[in-house]
RNA sequence: GGACACGUGGCCCAGCUGGAUAAGGCGGCGGCCUCCUAAGCCGCAGAUCGCGGGUUCGAAUCCUGCCGUGUCCGCCA
């Protein structure tokens, strides 16, 4: 609780200073009380007893009679206890928090290779991006989200060849062996196309003219990596229709972009070939015998593999050299530069993060993710052991609509679907965000259709109430401040205090659960509040209560917009 | 083999950079709609925080060894 901490750490300071302890390694251990009624700060006073040579009990004591008068300060068993007086707390939450962030941030995010559809593992980066993107804009950062084009290399160029030389009977012949595409999908590009590209890698195995093709492949391959215009003309009309497919499905759950940045650009604009000679004059600077080019980055510490290729025997660049060109890019237009990568990404990214330095540049945040599994194991498309988007979303919108049937027989079939879709998206997004990115979960059905406990629908609904009441009252609040506060305000008060303390941590540490956790807090204390605090009573406003409410609802619902969930005010 | 993550009740998961009785959710059991939406609320049962050492007044948290799981170790992207 920041507020608070604002207040107490002066008198502290100079309280423990007459008391002879030196430094301020004990605004570290300044921390949340653990329990409710312990206060809301706690200070252990175990460090101090050793410097001093004095019982911690007794100097929690000393420290709790020096500060008396000042703040609410109580000692028990050797740690002092801080307590926010209520009706100041109140105040002080009913006023509100001005926003705090002023950095531009650059957040680049999914950057998805085009030759497909999102399956919930790829959607992971996303969802998770985007979330910082709200995140940050809450925070009051200026944001923008990028999304790097793969416009060039392997991927492409395979789906560009097929694409020029396979028929729809050749797709269907080489596709045999696999689950036919989901009818519901036909016409959505990303799902029509992908199949020429599962076609042309089965055909990359088992063809007789296998040779031929990976020749042709590696043709188209080398001239995009050379910038080659027809080419790159080829591959970005190969590729587009499949992207436009894959950000319908971003853009139903609710994720945009502001700026789509194409690999190609910096190899054509000649960035890429002028970085790769100033990596020639580097100290670090090697050569293998066929001409390809290095750094060893095991000379500047880096563990396993030292040697870190930049450029092909031939001449041309690699993925992570145009990588570094964009870093370099992406720096000249912001403050702080957020990127969202698989772990499978790691060691491509320390050596990325490595050459910068050796650049003289600074080095991007990156939040890491561990894949979603399925029960039967890691997702394949060729296995046919994913689950695409697509079908989570529909699936989650109808499991939904019955859901909202059965509870509200009273709205029309608009209002359901538009409820349930509000619902379905919700609870996918929520689902997702609200583990830490470091753990590989396994997907279940179970759990990205519940709608209970811990998920976005429980803490839609706590704003739905708010909404309710806010509708019977039909105006905005008195600026009335609460007297006597019961229990369940004063609670409701203090994870309001903590809300913005918790953006802050979150965006700092790019841990973005932590606000989903947070938000269920948020509603959880709602709940209680809305339990024991009653804003109508028989049909009079009680105008406190009301302020509280309001306060309360204007915090879910920029809360939950953070998140990316959909603020309904009914359902 | 090496590097990096992760391992918390039957299941899922939090634990904010070492602190006081390990927090929630699901599932189980038992309660609450003449009272602002019961997708809610209240109560009960359930944990040697993977295992062994170490540092510390204090370890789920830091160090180390082992075990298990995942990811990576391409002149692919």
């Amino acid at each position: 609780m920041q507020i608070l901490r604002e207040i107490i750490e002066q008198p502290l300071e100079s309280a423990l200073a007459d008391m002879g302890v030196e430094g301020d390694f004990w605004k570290q251990a300044l921390g949340p009380s653990r329990e409710r009624d312990q206060g809301d700060l706690s200070l252990p006073c175990f460090p101090f007893a050793k410097q001093l040579g004095r019982n911690p009990a007794e100097i929690a004591n000393e420290l709790a009679t020096a500060l008396s008068g000042v703040v609410d300060a109580e000692a028990a068993g050797g740690y002092l206890n801080f307590k926010a007086n209520r009706d100041w707390l109140a105040q002080r939450v009913l006023s509100g928090f001005d926003t705090v962030g002023n950095k531009s941030v650059l957040i680049e995010h999914t950057s998805a290779n085009p030759n497909g559809p999102f399956h919930v593992g790829r959607a992971r980066n996303a969802i998770l991006g985007d979330t910082m993107v709200r995140l940050h804009r809450l925070h009051g950062n200026e944001v923008r989200a990028e999304y790097y084009v793969d416009d060039m290399g392997k991927q492409v160029g395979v789906l560009a060849w097929a694409l020029q030389n396979l028929s729809e009977a050749d797709v269907a012949d080489a596709l045999v062996d696999m689950d036919d595409m989901n009818p519901k999908w036909k016409g959505k590009s990303d799902h029509e196309t992908v199949r020429w590209y599962q076609a042309a890698q089965a055909l990359r195995q088992d063809s007789i003219d296998k040779d031929a093709i990976e020749d042709e492949i590696s043709r188209l391959v080398h001239a995009s990596e050379h910038g080659d215009d027809a080419v790159l003309a080829q591959f970005e009309e190969a590729y587009s229709p499949v992207l436009e497919g894959m950000l319908e499905t971003l853009s139903r759950l609710g994720i945009e972009f502001d700026t789509f940045t194409k690999e190609s650009k910096f190899v054509v604009d000649g960035t890429v070939s002028a970085l790769m000679e100033r990596f020639e004059s580097m100290e670090i600077h090697g050569m293998a015998e066929n001409g390809a080019h290095f750094l060893d980055l095991g000379q500047r510490g880096m563990k396993g593999k030292t040697e870190f290729f930049y450029r092909r025997g031939d001449g041309s660049s690699l993925y992570a050299t145009r990588d570094i060109a964009y870093h370099m890019w992406k720096w000249e237009q912001c403050d702080e530069l957020i990127n969202i990568l698989g772990e499978d990404h790691k060691l491509q990214s320390k050596q990325v993060g490595m050459t910068l330095s050796e650049l003289g540049e600074k080095v991007p945040e990156v939040m890491f993710y561990a894949f979603i599994k399925l029960p039967e194991g890691k997702m394949s498309t060729r296995k046919g052991n994913v689950v695409f988007m697509d079908d989570l979303l529909d699936e989650a919108q109808s499991h939904a609509a019955a859901i909202v049937r059965e509870l509200r027989s009273d709205i029309s079939d608009e209002e359901v679907a538009t409820i349930a879709e509000a619902v379905g998206v919700s609870a996918v997004r929520f689902n997702i965000i609200k583990v830490n990115p470091d753990k590989g979960f396994t997907f279940s059905w179970d759990e990205a259709l519940s709608f209970e406990g811990e998920s976005a629908p429980f803490v839609m609904y706590a704003h739905t109430r708010a909404c309710s009441i806010n509708r019977k009252v039909g105006r905005a609040p008195q600026n009335v401040f609460p007297t006597d506060i019961p229990d369940a305000m004063h609670e409701l008060m203090r994870v309001m205090a903590c809300n913005r303390d918790i953006i802050a941590l979150a965006t700092g540490e790019n841990r973005p659960h932590l606000f989903a956790t947070q938000m269920l807090d948020l509603a959880t204390a709602y709940n209680a509040f809305y339990r024991d605090c009653h804003v109508l009573m028989d049909g009079v406003v009680e105008e406190a209560n009301y302020a509280v409410s309001e306060a309360a609802r204007h915090m879910l619902r920029s809360g939950i917009e953070a998140l990316g969930v959909i603020p309904l005010e009914s359902m």
